[in-house]
DNA sequence: GATGAATGAGGCTTCATTCAT
DNA sequence: CATGAATGAAGCCTCATTCAT
């Protein structure tokens, strides 16, 4: 228990500092460059926002696919990691609630991440359906069932279909708070 | 032959027969070929999925936006009808709910159209914010709040934003009937 | 026999004079660009060289690779009538000769082709092992070893790769008669 | 440190033991990249094959182009050795027919060093026109001609031309003892 | 009007070389 | 000195659109 590395699997040695601190500039740039500009982002702008060479930029992501993938998987990181601190709260219902405006909250403003994800062709190898991010959705959503606060038929599936229905309602403009109230009284035990 | 042609500036259709045949084979190629590939079809592949040269189909509209529209607008004047038709029924709850799964229902199998209308970027130009569509939904709407079948407080905006959601949910491959449900319990009276 | 049309297979249809006139200046183009510049030319320049826009070259050869395979098929086109025309000669010695000075005259000036067939990694399908070109340097040699002209043992892939060494020493700056001369030494009957 | 270093003006290799052993290293590491992969391998590959960083492979060799003239002065070197070698041999004609075969057996197998030479336009300055070389060429064909064992009007030049030839030749896969034997018979007295 | 060949700006990516660690 | 991360000019190719046939 020396910390919360992210994947120590993945890093087989923490690679020199100004790598790293590249490869972050790299990402935080990406997810604006998305954010502003849609899916269709070209590689030397985003190089160009993270102040570094398109040289630089392919050392780290081989790929234009490559980056977007990186992009999603932190995202859905993020996602795991909501979901874990929801799972801290007592009431079963609130932590629901409390998920789904906090999801739709990060949803608002990052218009981009949508359209890059379909970027790379998901559906054959969506992001989003990691045993993790299954796992801990599945936590969250047993809790609240058990005590009857929301349909006792929702499945995981049913959560990650609505979580997109509420990112691209919200990327239409609607007000994220109004929109999760919506995905709450759908859910919700009738 | 100017003098057969009735009424040139009244008639909308002035177009000669196979020009009217191509428009509408480009139309059907190009809805297609969205649903398939998704933003990225090509102009040429668009041609020649309709049995046409690029010539042709850039004659019909001058630029790929233009058949985006054209595409986007066909699909709004469907929503409209089927809102019209809606409104036929008697009883305003079940008209939302055949609406709601009518909707479902076309939105399932074409993936391609809502990454079309990104390449146009809607925001300044909504389609679906056209005075009419507005009209329809708003009477849809009215009609069921009236007698307080739905949230009272449901604006047009919500519904665009809940349609919207609906579409991205469906996108993803889950069942249109059970993610109209979804949209149903949300509006509902409480 | 309305003539002597190259390669009625490949065509399905005349294609538009023009069409057809610009893949005849990008070949001379690639032709020349080869020869001057060796392996290293760049489409841009044949493009440029061809009087089109890459789009066009693009549009008749694909892919670099296509260019230059059509190039040397051209080559081993003209190879196979060279061969063909030797066998004319009433002397199969004399046959030879003529063959060997001239295919060593046509292989001084076009340093460039000898590179650009190590473009496509040839060996594994070396263009000058068609049937055609294999049956054409047989029948020639097959004459001059019947009237002992030749090394009875000689085989065509031996001639092949003696061509090969020849088109190498032309390719150093040699004269071409005097290299034609060792090749002649070198298969004649001692 | 300085002054334990023995004459640094006078001796050629001044350098720590460790340095010249990474220099042989990169030397075939070389060696084996462009026997492989022929003219297009790349530098950073090298020095993975070598097992060094691509500084230290700059470090020895300023320019891709002067590492491939490294290897080709190896050649050179080991060519004229070979020639000395010959000139050990009591018979003149027995001496060409070892150095012909020889060189073709060394030629075997690089299949890339031929390719390598084309990287450095030669023609400008042709590493094997060396006042060495051709001095060493020169003497085993003078002995040769007096005793007119080989065609008494055989330049160097031409020598140099039919050693590239059977290079080419035998790059092709050709045997090569039998394209050997082809280059003695040209050049023997008829 | 229909056709599809031509166009060329612009995208993604590579790789020889430099330079901070 | 060794290392390998960073650099960016330059190459190949795509595709929306124009225009000669």
């Amino acid at each position: 228990m020396t910390g919360t590395i992210p994947s120590p699997a993945t890093d087989p040695r923490p690679q020199r500092a100004d790598a790293r601190r590249n490869r972050e500039r790299i990402l935080v740039a990406a997810r604006d460059s998305f954010a502003q500009a849609g899916r269709d982002v070209q590689m030397p702008d985003v190089a160009r926002a993270a102040g570094v060479g398109v040289g630089t930029l392919y050392r780290h992501f081989p790929a234009k696919e490559d980056l977007v993938r990186a992009l999603v998987g932190d995202k859905v990181q993020a996602g795991i990691e909501t979901a874990r601190e929801a799972l801290t709260r007592d009431d079963p219902w609130e932590a629901i609630e409390w998920l789904v405006h906090q999801s739709a909250t990060k949803m608002a403003g990052s218009r981009g991440l949508r359209d890059a994800m379909s970027v790379i062709d998901l559906g054959d190898e969506n992001p989003w359906n990691t045993e993790e991010a299954r796992r801990c959705a599945a936590a969250v959503l047993d809790r609240a069932r058990q005590t009857s606060a929301i349909r006792t038929d929702l499945t995981v599936d049913d959560w990650q279909a609505l979580m997109c229905g509420l990112s691209a309602a919200i990327a239409t403009g609607a007000d994220p708070a109004r929109q999760a109230e919506f995905v709450l009284a759908a859910v919700r035990s009738r």
